[in-house]
DNA sequence: CATCAAGGTATTGGTGGGAG
DNA sequence: CTCCCACCAATACCTTGATG
């Protein structure tokens, strides 16, 4: 899984939880390239919450926020862990579905989803024909039959034959044009009449580290989520020169703060970047507060996955 | 060297459509 | 009509590169 894998996230995450409930731990454990961060993050919440009963590992479920649930003096401690070995990587906030910005009323009336709009302008007819002026494709790649696959592979082809400078261009091409179709879609998301208390439950939501589209979906009609947040912590870990760092956001009070903080919320649309931002209105004036980046992920831009990137401004 | 736009891999899980 | 499974959208983790 390249270089920093999920699955070792995941283990040490579950590390921690073993840590907390003063298991014993196996040599896997400690070979764990994370066991250090891991370690000093169990420390920190050891420290922050004593008289830890229990230390649950959640895993990822639609039903709770976090990684960990811990019990503490009777309550219930939600635990989000986020660990990085730079000195200020605190990972992306969120990638969440491609059409989430309209599938969840933020916009009044119909508006288009970002799928929708590819559609019309026929997005897949385009990057097939900007695949195909290249004609050295291997016999294997052109004999797939399952016509998805097949743009993937001429795709993950061009983008790995590096010296060839014709491979290059076409995927730059086709990550030009796509950026033009971005930028068209933002253009036509900013004409549209916006829903300030749907943008508002979508802020919060996702600084609650709701994402996943049917419990967003869910939550933005649900009224009152905002209990939830109440004991949710993250905790991030870092790495400077050796030495891992530790830091702690109370994202209960994190949210409370910024409800009182701001008269008003909306969407602003910068000219000529492939992102929108969610911002909070303060003495008339914005202030960022999310970055959603249209993205696509995998093999190359235009290609493969569609998705929203959120990024935390505040 | 901080910032931030843009880029990445891998796995999960919903679902459409063919097999039985 | 149900079941299964291939597909692929969705999701969870992050890094790199350009810029001033």
């Amino acid at each position: 899984m390249g270089k920093h894998e999920r699955q070792s996230i995941e283990e040490a995450e579950k590390i921690i939880k073993k840590i907390l409930n003063s298991e014993l731990l196996v040599s896997g454990d400690k070979k764990n390239p994370w066991f250090d961060h891991a370690f000093q993050i169990a420390k920190q919440i050891s420290k922050d919450f004593p008289n830890i009963s229990l230390a649950k590992h959640l895993g990822n479920r639609y039903d709770n926020m976090g990684d960990i649930l811990i019990s503490s003096n009777g309550k219930n401690i939600f635990i989000e862990i986020k660990m990085s070995d730079t000195k200020s990587g605190v990972g992306t906030k969120a990638n969440i579905s491609q059409n989430a910005l309209t599938k969840n009323n933020l916009f009044a009336g119909k508006v288009k989803s970002w799928s929708f709009f590819r559609k019309e302008r026929g997005h897949e007819e385009w990057v097939g024909d900007y695949l195909d002026e290249f004609n050295r494709y291997s016999r294997e790649i052109l004999k797939t039959s399952n016509p998805v696959i097949q743009k993937e592979k001429k795709a993950r082809y061009l983008r790995d034959s590096k010296r060839d400078i014709e491979s290059k261009t076409i995927l730059e091409n086709i990550r030009e044009r796509d950026r033009k179709e971005k930028l068209e879609y933002l253009n036509y998301l900013s004409t549209k009449k916006q829903d300030n208390e749907m943008i508002k439950r979508f802020f919060i939501l996702i600084t609650l580290g709701v994402h996943r589209k049917n419990a967003l979906f869910d939550l933005m009609e649900e009224k009152n989520f905002l209990k939830e947040a109440q004991n949710l912590f993250v905790y991030y870990a870092n790495c400077h020169k050796g030495k891992v760092f530790i830091k702690k956001e109370d994202v209960g009070n994190k949210v409370s703060k910024i409800l009182s903080r701001y008269s008003n919320f909306k969407i602003i649309f910068p000219k000529g970047l492939t992102h929108c931002k969610i911002v909070g209105i303060r003495n008339n004036k914005p202030e960022p507060l999310l970055q959603i980046v249209l993205h696509w992920k995998n093999i190359a831009q235009g290609i493969k996955t569609p998705c929203l990137n959120i990024f935390d401004l505040t």
